[in-house]
DNA sequence: AACCATTCAGGTACCATGTACGCAAATGGA
DNA sequence: TCCATTTGCGTACATGGTACCTGAATGGTT
């Protein structure tokens, strides 16, 4: 009855087992270590590239034996998806100020989905809880506690953010990973590829609105950073806009 | 020279090229045949079981006649994602009333998305703007025409109500979508899969507002579409706040 | 009417993917 | 020394995108 049905739980229901001292080979690998391996390949080539037989050649191994370590590949996007989320570093504890708490946050989240151009995706495609997303998840409701709020403004608020956060650092790396999967480098992309069908829209005049947002836009030409900054402000402003104990100022 | 390089740039630049009246064998079918059958497969299946060989067997042809209307899978995507978004019906202009019109906006657009489970994935991981996007996106941005906003404020505000309706679809269908390609269905899902592994976060302890978030939520258990139209009132009230010329209320 | 450049249909083929299966090698307790 | 147990990993299969090629259909030209 050696662990039956796999699959019918999360991955973080199956340790690696391996810490027992029981008979049978050693294992030479750990599903750390194949975890950093695929996070090395799909932050250089793209999480497609992090194939189970690249991953293990990478390894210096065939593509089966990480199947003794992950049950799916599915799951090692999990694993992925949580040793990425590991780099963010927070204070023990909210700081009692919640607006600077939260840009650290979304700060971090921000480099960190940069240095891991798949992550966001991966994060925002499957509903995954690994123990450092519920960390970071304990720390942007942390920072909300004690300003009289009901749990479930709280977990609004956080989720405001998130989706902020979310959808800005996958608009930012979104032309990136597009200009990699068709090769071209993103200056490239964005003249030769995207460009021509633009102007094209923009010269026939149909969407006179979207014309000033692409021809009279002072934001589009800043950094990126501060694009980002922008926005993250702007939203705090809002959240702050709908917190009862700080309105009457 | 017959279009020498296909790939360099959007297929929104490659218009059919069907409509000449030279020689040569008549077409058999239409991108817009192979979109629709496309997107009844990933209805039905999930935009996994979409692949060229099974469309064409839905269309009762081979895989390789499909390159004859479409340049690369990855083009078919956007040619789905612009006819799902055709699916969005809205009035001609604004109607003066930019919170109604907006709340219109984004039930069509969450309805769409739960018809078509597959749209907000694939609208939010890669830059696309066929036509019918960009009529959607001049309609909201409309909606905050003649409100004294400068462009950069109302392609802010505009974002931030696209990143909760997404967000918020995708939060939706996250689960229906996992539990699909796991093969349970999502009550079982909830229960058998991730229920253990959050119970145990939770008897843990590790996480108090976590813990708080789950057990003591009152909007947890409120329909799904119910959840959703209390979001979108939060969004729509924080981006009240933020127009100056609504502000001394 | 005969021809032909052009276009479409779609079979075959190639390579890459996830992973089921099976067997040999290693390991520690009896 | 044996043996149940566990790992390492090669083989094999089904399935994927798509390059290439042949043959059939088509309408303008001679």
């Amino acid at each position: 009855m050696c662990m039956a049905d796999e699959r019918a739980t999360s991955i973080w229901m199956q340790p690696e087992g391996h810490e027992r001292s029981g008979p049978g080979r050693r294992p030479g690998y750990s599903r750390e270590q194949i975890t950093r391996a695929a996070v090395q390949i799909a932050d250089a080539e793209g999480v497609e590239a992090a194939t189970m037989r690249r991953i293990a050649g990478e390894l210096g191994t065939g593509a089966m034996s990480l199947y003794r370590y992950v049950p799916r590949r599915d799951d090692l996007f999990d694993l992925m998806i949580d040793l990425a989320m590991s780099e963010i570093e927070l204070p023990d504890g909210p700081s009692g100020d919640w607006r600077s708490d939260l840009t650290l946050l979304a700060r971090q989240i921000r480099a960190t989905g940069l240095r891991h151009p798949w992550l966001i995706a991966l994060l925002t495609s499957r509903p995954t809880l690994g123990p450092n997303l519920l960390r970071v998840h304990e720390f942007a409701l942390g920072a909300f506690d004690g300003l009289g709020l009901d749990i479930d403004d709280i977990t609004g608020f956080v989720g405001m953010l998130n989706d902020y956060v979310h959808s800005a650092v996958r608009r930012e790396i979104g032309w990136l990973e597009e200009a990699r999967r068709t090769g071209l480098d993103p200056e490239r992309w964005k003249r030769d590829y995207m460009g021509p069908y633009v102007r094209q829209v923009v010269e026939s005049g149909a969407f006179p609105l979207f014309n000033r947002s692409v021809l009279d836009s002072r934001t589009a030409h800043l950094a990126t950073e501060e694009r980002f900054r922008h926005g993250l402000d702007r939203i705090l402003d809002a959240i702050a806009a709908l917190i009862p104990s700080l309105c009457p100022r």
